[in-house]
DNA sequence: TATATACATGCGAATGAGTCGCAACTAGAA
DNA sequence: TTCTAGTTGCGACTCATTCGCATGTATATA
C-alpha cells in the first residue's frame, strides 16, 4: 500500500477550520479502502456524524483538493460521472479500469516519475496534478474474451 | 501536428452507417481547430446540416468512441464537467492545462510510450485507452504569479 | 472567559451535461 | 423497388454538482 499524508494533521497546520463536519469527512477518506465518490463519503461520513449534508461534502472536498491533500479521479467514467477521492500518496501512481470487471489497479513505476521530470522540464510547466488513468481489459476478462470470441 | 486518423474512410471501412448528420458530425470533428465539447460540435455541425438534434450528437460521439476513432478528455475539469473530443492520433499524448489561463498544450515523448508498454506487461493488461491529464501552471502565468507573490 | 466575526453549514431550489422512450424516418442490403 | 434494422428528433427525464441565503460556530482577540 502506498504510503498516504496524514490528513487531519496537515489540515491543522494549513489553518483549516476543523468542524464536526469536516473531520468525520476528513477522517472518512482517511481511512477508505476504496475510491470513495460524494454519495459514498457522505453515507460513511454520517456514521461519524449524522448531520451532515451533502453540500458540505462537496464543499469540503473542494478544499482539500485545492490545497492538493487529494486527487480527483474519472475512473474512466465507469460508473457514469461521478467523481472519485483519494488521499494524495508520496509517489504518484496510474489507475487501471477494465471496462468489463470494473476492476480498479494501481500502479506505479519510476517511468512515471521519470515521464514527469520531463514534461515539466520540456514544456516549462509547473506540474500541481497529474492524472494518468488507462482503461482496457484485466488480464482475467482479456482471457475470457479470447476463449468466447476467437 | 500529430498525424490523425481519416474518421469518415474509417467510418465507412468499418461499416458504420453514414447518415447526412453523421457525415456533418464527423467532419466537424475532423476538421476541428479545438478540442470540441458536445455543445460546439453540435453548434458547428449545424452550419453543415442544420438538422442536428443534441441527442445524435451524443449517439455519434458514443459510436465513435467505441470503435476506438476518438479520445474523450476532461481536461482537469477546467470548464465544468463536459468533456471534450479529439481524433485519434498516431501516437498518443498527453494534454497540459493550465488552471490560470486555460491553455491546452499537447505533448508526446518516447518515455509515454515506454510507460504504456510496461503498465501492459507489468500488469498482465490489455490497454485499450490511456488518457494522461497534466494541471498547473505554464511558463508565463507561473512568472506572474512568481512576481506578484514572492 | 466572553465576544466578535469571518467562515461553515443545512436546506431546498436550480443548473447543466448527458440519457431515454418512442414514433417517424432512411441507408443500404437483397 | 422493397424491406428492415438501424437512426433520428423530440421532449421529458436523470443525476451529479452548485447556489443563495438565513442560521450556526471555530477561533482570534480583548
Amino acid at each position: 500500500m502506498l504510503k498516504r499524508h496524514d490528513l487531519l494533521q496537515e489540515a491543522a497546520q494549513q489553518g483549516i477550520r476543523l468542524t464536526a463536519q469536516r473531520r468525520a469527512l476528513i477522517e472518512t477518506i482517511q481511512e477508505a479502502k476504496s475510491h470513495l465518490d460524494a454519495e459514498s463519503l457522505l453515507q460513511l461520513a454520517r456514521k461519524r456524524d449524522a448531520n451532515i449534508d451533502r453540500a458540505t461534502v462537496y464543499r469540503t472536498l473542494d478544499v482539500l483538493k485545492r490545497r492538493g491533500m487529494i486527487d480527483e479521479l474519472d475512473l474512466m467514467h465507469l460508473n457514469g460521472e461521478k467523481h472519485y477521492y483519494e488521499v494524495k500518496t508520496q509517489k504518484d501512481h496510474l489507475h487501471l479500469a477494465c471496462f468489463e470487471c470494473g476492476k480498479i489497479e494501481e500502479f506505479t513505476t519510476p517511468t512515471f516519475e521519470k515521464l514527469k521530470r520531463e514534461i515539466a522540464d520540456k514544456n516549462d510547466f509547473s506540474i500541481q496534478v497529474m492524472r494518468l488513468e488507462v482503461g482496457g481489459l484485466c488480464g482475467k476478462c482479456a482471457a475470457r474474451k479470447e476463449a468466447s470470441t476467437g
